[in-house]
RNA sequence: GGGCCCGUGGCAUAGCCUGGUUAUUGCGCCGCUCUGAUAAGGCGGAUAUCGCGUGUUCAAAUCACGCCGGGCCCA
């Protein structure tokens, strides 16, 4: 019976990872882990939800990696989590692909289209995206409590027919009825289970509760101001969206223009600007007041324009006087379109005049600002301080309002050239040119924003009070949601890296209010009613208020989502005036879903008491792009204004996935790399590998080559390693026993205790939220277990059963740490690679040992048990002698087969000479001579060198180790020199004063004399004898032709343990050197019989020639 | 203009907190070599004024200040 199944060194990892997750899948090993973890102790995780709008890309996996590795770390060490993903549903974003999807071209087109179909169509992207990346989450190994995606996708379709239609789906506790949409709105929840969905019932409500917690604080506002809007979309854009992805370099026609002097016949000042269309609304100019202006004549005109923008000017001028920006004050000038109604009915039309303003600058332009309060924020700002008119020329297309007469019906992107025509025929255009700035577009469709006046609904933040947080009064905090949010990030959240809280407490100290409101469909329904008929306004806070507060609309809602239209239907009286009230149109800002998530699938409002144990998180993770704007800042504000607590107690972040080449991935650029197809292509515990070996805080560049370093690196010699181990224990029926009585040789000692470490530093790393160290660890750990441990104890493997006790009892004792080491490796390595670890697990352990957990992912975390630390250090020590030893050999151009007399080490103390004597069997072995030892410094050296280490003498003597170095190098180097290597002080003088200096406050560098090949390092040397008598000749000869057997073995495909029959020709020393070694070659490869022949025949056949020798070769398989 | 991060061979990176005179590792390149687990591995070589400047110090990639350049975030 065999017990493990035998392992071929080459492995299609792919195709083992599909076979792993039907594994998985098939014997429910997920819902295992949970029950066996039921009772531990609570760790929360917080997922910040994915939107649902596309399939997963590359980049996600990195963070869903970070996701999945602690969620199995945790689980492993017995925790009980949640397991819960959560997708993003609601949003511009979603609506701008079903309106693609439609052909529409903006809101006029859904409108026509119908708001209710329209909503749906929405819901099921949403669906049909989250089913998508699912299924590819589980690709990736990542262990959620995923819904059935056929579940999603029987929602989608039956949203589709009908969604008011019964229907039955497999909840937790069994079947759950209701309307389709009812059901829909139900995902996530304690009954349906699965991811959550932001657009459920819950996670509306709940911001419903959140907005009337604001409201009943006075927090909710109704505010007029200039934003940002995108005519495309027909909404604004808020200033958490638009920061840096909303910005692109344009260039646009730039316009410079007279605006006439009224009282000053024949003078004009000169204006610049780069949108034209905001001159149709111009109310005044604006001067810097204390910067200085000229007076400047053109032929038989006058222009006003500040001195430092006067290289503006074209042609020849003459300044004819200088004045500062305050004695412009009060002019009064012709405005651009005074002929236009809307500048009349606003009592502008020739009354335009100067104004003064600090924030007028002169980079640009001409030092003289044109002002449109109704298109720009600033201006509008300005209008409120100096009681401006402010003129307001677009409707939310983007088309202009009837008042502006030819203008009217024009779309605002196609008048800048009419415009310019009509200025150059009332003689006002002083010069037209291209302009490239960063211009504002809109982040999701990339339409240029314009500037536009609204009427939003915003969250106050809290007054900006100029001083540090740290003397903010504990008053002054009270009522202002700015400084408790600072407050709960400063006490209670760690961020990993640590400059994360700086980003966040800088963004908080500087954020404007949080503007809620969005006129779009698609959304949050905000639950604010307004009365038309009094402006009083009201926020509801939950389902069970409005259904007592409505008066009419109830029975077109009942049945469905808070969704637009339904929503719209119900109707309140008002409070103030008993008029009715009606919904406002808006929906919300999609970070308002995302920020209410710990509260809301932690059934804040719903269940209590689950709520007091799971909240606050004690992980969150995401990417820094705009999380410290957005998904940090909406959970931090939620959180705080309900509670005034942290909703995470750790931070993780990560940087930015670009493609191999360090640009962003791009479609059009070749560059990028697709999910499905990276993990069907690398494998996933190879692109799992990639992100966790990652600085986190530093942009990945993510590809194939890095794909195939980290499977050189990790899966091929952790594998060959599985790989040997299965293939011996096979061919020597080696099992595991429970009772072990070992002799363990010095190198088990040493892998156990280097594995003890390794396991410590996998933990402590993972603990400070350093995956890539964790990572670092693994990769140095598999170095030493298959380049150091297995190949100095393979023959170990190889010695016949049987022969001797002795023999048996090594041969267990190796068997026995290898397979304790593979064990406890593919433990550690689970939550990083989940697939190769558990294949690994799977054939060591199952049918094996009766009480192992039928997965890796069932196991506990190793634990770090005994290391010594002594033993660690010195096989570290002698890793570098040999390598010295490799350096050596290969300076005499000396290759490693040839077997070798001696080598000798110069080393720096006792200690270490103790080392080298204890370890010489490991070394002459790895090295390939006969005898090690040490060099003898007095006879063997020819040259010394005395190197004063600054560490140890710059810090006892301070500013004296200089003089003292110098002193030192003066001493007899010889004498000096042996002293020190004999372990004892030397004196040195300085002016009169003895100083005694150590042994190892010096570095004694040696050099061997003649007939050593050498190589050094600091003052450690290796010294290689390097003279080849006959006999090892003959020996290294032997070893050649061993090779060649080995390498003919291989090519014809033999098992290791098969057999053979070796017939050769050789030249003359070869002949002898196979003579004098006949059993050792016969060992070495399984040969029965060692033919010396004329012509050699056999199956496998190949000739040889090399150094000055020639043999021809053939083997036959005679027995397996 | 403000906050945060970064600048190290051709490229990518470690070290910087806690200063020590020969700066780590990987990719690529060249030479040598090992292998009855290895699609690998090992040894060596070429390639770095550690962005620039000033300061602190016996000593600066490392600490401080200023500047230059890049990135992220804000104005």
């Amino acid at each position: 019976m065999e017990v493990f199944k035998p392992v071929p060194s080459q492995v299609d990892f792919v195709a083992q990872e599909k076979e792993m997750l039907k594994l998985w899948s098939d014997s429910q090993i997920f819902e295992k882990l949970k029950s066996l973890r039921a009772n531990g102790p609570i760790w929360s995780f917080l997922d910040g939800p994915i939107t649902a709008n596309n399939p997963m890309g590359i980049h996600h996996g990195w963070g869903r990696t970070y996701k999945d590795l602690y969620h199995r770390f945790k689980g492993m060490q017995g925790y009980h989590t949640r397991y819960q993903n959560g997708f993003d549903c609601q949003g511009l974003w979603v609506e701008v692909n079903v309106e693609r999807d439609l052909g529409f071209k903006g809101k006029q087109d859904i409108e026509a289209f119908g708001l209710e179909k329209f909503i749906i169509l929405c819901k099921q992207r949403v669906l049909k995206y989250a089913a998508i990346q699912m299924e590819q989450s589980v690709r990736l190994g990542y262990w959620m409590n995923w819904d059935n995606p056929e579940t999603l996708q029987k929602l989608h379709d039956a949203l589709g027919k009908n969604p008011l239609a019964e229907m039955t789906i497999e909840g937790v506790k069994g079947p759950v009825t209701g309307t389709v949409e009812q059901l829909v709105g139900k995902l996530g929840t304690p009954e349906v289970g699965g991811s959550y969905f932001t657009f459920s019932e819950e996670n509306n409500y709940t911001i419903w509760s959140m907005l009337k917690s604001c409201h009943d604080r006075g927090w909710i506002y109704k505010g007029r101001d200039v934003m940002p809007w995108c005519a495309r979309c027909g909404t604004g854009i808020s200033q958490h969206e638009i920061v840096t992805e909303g910005y692109r370099e344009l260039t646009h026609p730039s316009i410079t223009l007279r605006f006439p002097l009224v009282d000053r016949p024949g003078e004009s000042l000169l204006v610049w600007t780069t949108t034209p269309w905001t001159l149709s609304s111009n109310v005044a100019a604006a001067v810097g007041p204390d910067l200085t202006y000229a007076k400047v004549r053109q032929g038989e005109e006058i222009l006003y324009l500040s001195n430092k923008t006067l290289h503006m000017l074209k042609g020849d001028f003459q300044v004819e006087e200088e004045l500062l920006g305050l004695d412009m004050e009060g002019w009064v000038y012709h405005g651009p379109f005074d002929e236009l109604p809307a500048q009349k009915e606003h009592d502008v039309a020739g009354k335009h005049r100067v104004v003064a303003w600090d924030e007028v600058g002169e980079e640009e332009g001409t030092g003289i600002v044109h002002i449109a309060p109704g298109c720009g924020a600033e201006d509008f700002e300005l209008s409120k301080e100096l009681n401006l008119a402010v003129i307001a020329p677009l409707t939310e297309n983007g088309i202009f309002l009837d008042g502006f007469d030819w203008l009217t019906g024009m779309n605002v992107k196609e008048v800048a050239q009419p415009i310019f025509d009509n200025l150059r025929k009332k003689g006002l255009v002083y010069r037209i040119e291209d302009y490239t700035h960063r211009y504002p577009v809109c982040w999701r469709c990339q339409e240029e924003l314009v500037f536009r006046l609204v009427d939003e609904w915003f969250i106050s933040m809290g007054a900006k009070l100029d001083i540090p947080y740290e003397d903010v009064m504990e008053e002054q905090k009270e009522h202002n949601l700015r400084y408790q949010i600072m407050e709960v990030v400063t006490s209670d959240t760690n961020w990993y890296p640590s400059f994360g809280k700086d980003r966040e407490l800088d963004w908080l100290r500087n954020m404007d209010d949080w503007m809620i409101s969005k006129k779009r469909y698609w959304g949050l329904a905000l639950p604010i009613w307004e009365c038309s008929h009094c402006g009083h306004f009201e926020v509801i806070g939950s389902r069970d208020e409005l259904k007592k507060r409505a008066v009419a609309g109830w029975d077109a809602f009942e049945g469905h989502s808070p969704h637009r239209p339904f929503i719209d239907e119900i109707e309140i009286e008002c409070t103030e005036c008993k008029k009715r009230m009606k919904r406002i149109p808006d929906v919300g800002n999609p970070w308002l879903d995302a920020g209410i998530v710990a509260m809301s699938t932690m059934r804040y409002n719903s269940d209590r008491e689950y709520w007091n144990k799971w909240f606050p998180a004690d992980l969150i993770s995401e990417s820094f792009p705009g999380q410290f704007r957005n998904w940090f800042y909406s959970l931090l504000a939620m959180s705080t204004i309900l509670e005034r607590r942290a909703p995470f107690r750790d931070v993780f972040t990560y940087a930015t996935l670009n493609a191999e080449d360090g640009r962003p991935m791009h479609k059009s650029w070749g560059n990028m790399v697709e999910f499905d197809d990276a993990a069907d292509s690398m494998g996933v515990d190879v692109m799992r590998l990639i992100y966790c070996a990652h600085r986190p805080e530093k942009d990945l560049a993510f590809g194939y080559h890095r794909a195939d370093e980290v499977r050189r690196q990790f899966l091929i010699p952790l594998w060959n390693v599985y790989s040997f181990f299965v293939t011996y224990a096979l061919i020597d029926g080696w099992v595991p026993h429970k009772e072990r009585r070992l002799t363990l040789s010095l190198l088990d000692r040493w892998i156990l205790s280097r594995m003890n470490e390794f396991t410590r530093e996998v933990t402590d790393s993972l603990n400070a939220y350093e995956p890539d160290t964790a990572t670092a660890a693994i990769a140095r750990f598999i170095d030493h277990l298959s380049n150091w441990y297995l190949r100095r104890s393979r023959r170990r493997f190889w010695a016949e059963s049987g022969a001797s006790d002795d023999v048996d009892a090594d041969k267990n004792a190796a068997y026995d740490t290898l397979y304790r080491v593979l064990i406890t490796l593919s433990r550690l390595l689970a939550p990083f690679a989940p697939f190769v670890s558990e294949a690994m697990h799977q054939n060591l352990t199952q049918g094996v040992e009766t009480d192992t957990p039928e997965s890796v992912h069932l196991c506990d975390w190793p634990q770090s048990e005994s290391i010594d630390t002594k033993l660690n250090s010195e096989m570290e020590f002698i890793l570098r002698l040999v390598s010295l030893g490799h350096a050596a050999r290969n300076q005499a151009n000396c290759k490693l087969r040839q077997p070798l007399s001696e080598i000798a080490f110069a080393v720096t103390s006792d200690m270490e000479q103790e080392v080298v004597m204890r370890y010489k069997d490991v070394i002459a072995d790895e090295l390939n001579v006969k005898e090690v030892r040490l060099l003898d410094v007095t006879a063997e050296v020819i040259s010394y060198q005395l190197k004063p280490l600054p560490k140890q003498l710059g810090q006892k003597y301070g500013s004296r180790f200089p003089e003292l170095r110098k002193a030192i190098l003066q001493l007899d180097t010889r004498d000096a020199s042996t002293q020190f290597l004999n372990g004892n002080s030397v004196d040195v003088t300085l002016n009169g004063e003895k100083f005694s200096i150590l042994p190892e406050e010096v570095e004694v560098i040696v050099q061997a004399k003649k007939g050593f090949s050498t190589a050094s390092e600091g003052p450690y040397l290796a010294a290689l004898t390097t003279q080849v008598t006959h006999e090892l000749k003959l020996e290294g000869l032997a070893r050649e032709f061993v090779r060649r057997v080995q390498n003919l073995r291989k090519s014809a495909d033999l098992n290791v343990n098969d057999q053979i029959e070796i017939q050769y020709s050789s030249s003359k020393i070869m002949a002898e050197a196979v003579e004098n070694h006949q059993v050792y070659i016969s060992e070495e490869t399984l040969a029965e019989n060692l033919k010396q022949v004329q012509k050699p025949a056999g199956k496998f056949h190949e000739e040889y020639t090399f150094a000055d020798e020639k043999l021809v070769l053939a083997i036959t398989r005679i027995k397996s």
